[in-house]
DNA sequence: GTCTATATCGGGATAGAC
DNA sequence: GTCTATCCCGATATAGAC
């Protein structure tokens, strides 16, 4: 794996786990084992290092929803991997909540050039579950059952961030899954259904 | 009103509005109209000023909740009036998110000592929102709700945050509205609904 | 109580040798 | 491509005059 890749991969975490301003050069050329000096090599300034990192964010959750798309063929399983990632990923949500619903924060609150890039990660996920709602014959509500279905997962994100309660991630995706179920066997009720 | 509340109210909103970590001791001067010398007479360090942020916000949220509980006999009003939050803040959330996801995930990502006092916070709503549904006749599950509520919160100001969609707002907030009355019509199905 | 002046540190960024 | 050495700045924090 080449410097500029490793470096990009040692932020990418960085900026999850301490978040973007506070992650320093001397933080990221540790973990990758370089000078800081070397840096400026492969990167003019820190925000093109963002920009990097949320680049390569947009380009691995494009994989990852190709994948879940080729990988099962019934639209509502794959609604119900998204759902669960937060079960996947639960140790980091834990302590470092969403990356993507921290990162956008964080660069809202900068007020950085860069927040609607980093929005962009959030529009592929929204898109993306937008598409396999239409595949299941919804029409106009597909785009809010996908807003719908984006937010759940930003409250259970931040909630279990907060109070660190594993069970309550379980039980909401419990109760997530069994409300898609209803949904898609009353597709007619859509707007009722919560 | 006394420098030193006029210093933790200007922390308190420029912490909200910038973050914790980049809001500068300058900044909080200039606003408060002091010099930075001056800061020392009364906190000892940046972290103590935080403290009392999260003190002052506290001491609001008691009195807001306590202001609520007294303003509305209906607790189903009371969770409502909860609820609405997200449209009363919507320009501060769309702008800046919601003050307390926000922080607590700041601090859980600088792993600061003070995390758990800022959680403190939501657990005055989940507390509140709790009794508002024990008063409504629940009792198992009067937390699980309570969790939902906030969820429901956090996931909206989040979306709010990223997309700056106004109506997305009102669409989520209506159909939580919606959710409130069924569950109160049917309090047994009430582990089904979603 | 509030100020000015200053100490000290760590941040991003640059210059130039190798 | 990578390094060391250095610059510059803004951050928190301190000392001491008024």
């Amino acid at each position: 794996m080449g410097t500029r890749e490793q470096i990009v991969d040692a932020a990418n975490r960085l900026f999850y786990e301490q978040g973007f301003e506070p992650t320093s050069f001397a933080a990221i050329a540790e973990t990758v084992g370089i000078s800081r000096g070397n840096f400026y090599y492969h990167f003019k300034t820190k925000d093109d290092i963002l920009d990097a990192v949320i680049e390569a964010r947009l380009a691995s959750t494009r994989t990852m929803l190709a994948g879940w798309a080729d990988g099962s063929a019934d639209p509502r399983d794959r609604v119900r991997r998204f759902v669960e990632i937060v079960i996947t990923n639960r140790g980091d949500i834990e302590s470092y909540g969403c990356p993507v619903g921290t990162l956008t924060n964080e660069l809202a609150k900068l007020d950085h050039p860069s927040r609607a890039h980093a929005v962009g990660v959030f529009t592929l996920f929204r898109t993306w579950l937008r598409e396999q709602f239409e595949e299941l014959g919804f029409d106009a509500e597909a785009d809010d059952l996908a807003m719908r279905v984006l937010a759940f997962s930003q409250g259970i994100a931040t909630l279990s961030n907060a109070f660190h309660d594993g069970d309550f991630v379980d039980r909401e995706v419990d109760r997530v899954n069994r409300w898609l179920t209803e949904l898609l066997a009353s597709p007619a009720t859509a707007d009722d259904a919560s």
